[in-house]
DNA sequence: TCACTTCTGATTGAATTTGTTCATTCGTTT
DNA sequence: AAACGAATGAACAAATTCAATCAGAAGTGA
């Protein structure tokens, strides 16, 4: 134009657009038209090119995040679920970690909310066979190794025996573990062979193993068993396990942590 | 005549660049030519040079740093939309590909495309050292195994020796593979030895290597190397790769593929 | 010295971006 | 249901940016 006193550059528009979305749910075009100093069309344009690169949602009047993920229905429901006795366990799970440690992380959902909170932490070093893990970590925090393996859509995890061939390699100072099911007389139970085979892997690695689970797990039994409660050094869960139940593990000789 | 002001040596330019990219997270090209005192001309010359070492992203009217998801996570908004000659070369390479096949995908972006036209197929398996790949995958498509190794934030892939284990004990019938640099003399280059390692364990195991460089690739040399073009049985490029360069490498037994 | 290469700046035509105009659609109100 | 204003998309023009090319300057090696 006539005079060109904002030399803004396209890329820098479409980051203040997304840093915005960040802080306000949806905002309107005549906002954005204001605010970065272009006309209405153009927003409207970064807005259809945002959208097409699925950073966006429009609406009528402006556009939202597009925190909706479309390609994960089952996993992401269950994670936003009950964070809050999720994210006092992974709090407490934090305690156990030291500076320098190499530390195990599975693909439960507790487990996640734990890695989440390693995001600040350079000083670590994180073994995973889970995607979500890698992905929360994908952007900053500590270094990464992923045991690799056939990948399971349904929990987002890579399983099976050729995970062996990294995990020989390694030693782990602790292993954080969900589980679906933890009884006295069972053990530790979950739904899917493979996923089992890779969690024994992991234990018989693991100089301390740490189980996240929430108090439904306690005294429930899942299909496959994977390590007796014998494995357990540490089990961090809440106040809604069946006090019986815990009696009988803690007679084991597993030290109990209430979240 | 001589000029009065010494023009900054090119080295030094690029260095400027990038210390102000440390500092801004985005200039523009009429920035750089007025800062460095030299025409925009050769602004984005350094720039062009810059964006294939991997140390900026260019975008119109200027450049951001390449890094600058360390903040930000996702990082591909720019590639998804520069699609044409990637689609077209992927699409190519989709012919190579028979049922039943076993498949290696990289980190290439190119590659990631080629990833993305794999979704509807559920008759191969796919092999990846690749998070991108992975994601891409996550929600439907075919068997997904990836070879695990430590996290390369910058590349999002998994590299390093680690990897070899589950490398030692998969036959790939074709591996797609991207690359910095490509050239007769020197082969392929990248710009990280332990993605460079992972490359070559990679090429030893397949049983045939196709290369997806797009045009600006072929020609071009990086820091490591990780193979000749005698390991190449095709390459797929677009038609703005050199010529003479095209020549010499056909030379070599590599067929050659034009998207 | 001469041939050759590399780097730089200028030029030109193509491509991209942006604002404006206008017809159409959408959401709300009557 | 009808109507009105706001929002949208398409088309176009102006300005900017880009890539390709050329020519000159400076360095390199024979």
């Amino acid at each position: 134009m006539n005079k060109r006193i904002e030399p803004e550059l396209a890329a820098a528009r479409v980051e203040k657009v997304r840093r915005i979305l960040t802080e306000r749910p949806i905002v309107s075009v005549a906002d954005l038209s204001r605010d970065l100093q272009v006309s209405p069309a153009t927003i409207r344009r970064d807005l259809r090119t945002m959208e097409r690169a699925r950073l966006v949602r429009r609406v009528h009047g402006g556009a939202i995040a597009s925190d909706s993920r479309l390609t994960e229905p089952l996993f992401d429901d269950k994670t936003s679920l009950a964070t809050n006795e999720k994210h006092r366990i992974a709090r407490k799970a934090l305690t156990f970690i030291k500076p320098r440690d190499s530390i195990f992380l599975d693909g439960g959902s507790t487990v996640l909310t734990l890695a989440g909170l390693l995001q600040g932490m350079t000083d670590v070093t994180v073994v995973t066979n889970s995607l979500r893990v890698v992905m929360c970590l994908s952007g900053a925090g500590p270094r990464v190794i992923l045991v690799g393996g056939e990948f399971r859509r349904l929990s987002q995890t890579f399983v099976g025996s050729l995970s062996s061939g990294i995990l020989d390699r390694l030693h782990l100072d602790t292993a954080f573990m969900g589980t679906i099911g933890l009884s006295a007389a069972e053990g530790m139970t979950t739904t899917d062979p493979r996923e089992a085979f890779t969690k024994e892997q992991v234990i018989s690695h693991a100089r301390q193993v740490i189980l996240l689970a929430d108090g439904t797990k306690v005294g429930n039994i899942s299909f496959v068993r994977f390590g007796s409660v014998e494995n357990v050094n540490v089990l961090i869960t809440d106040s809604g396990a069946p006090r019986r139940e815990l009696d009988r593990i803690k007679k084991r000789g597993v030290r109990l942590v209430i979240g």
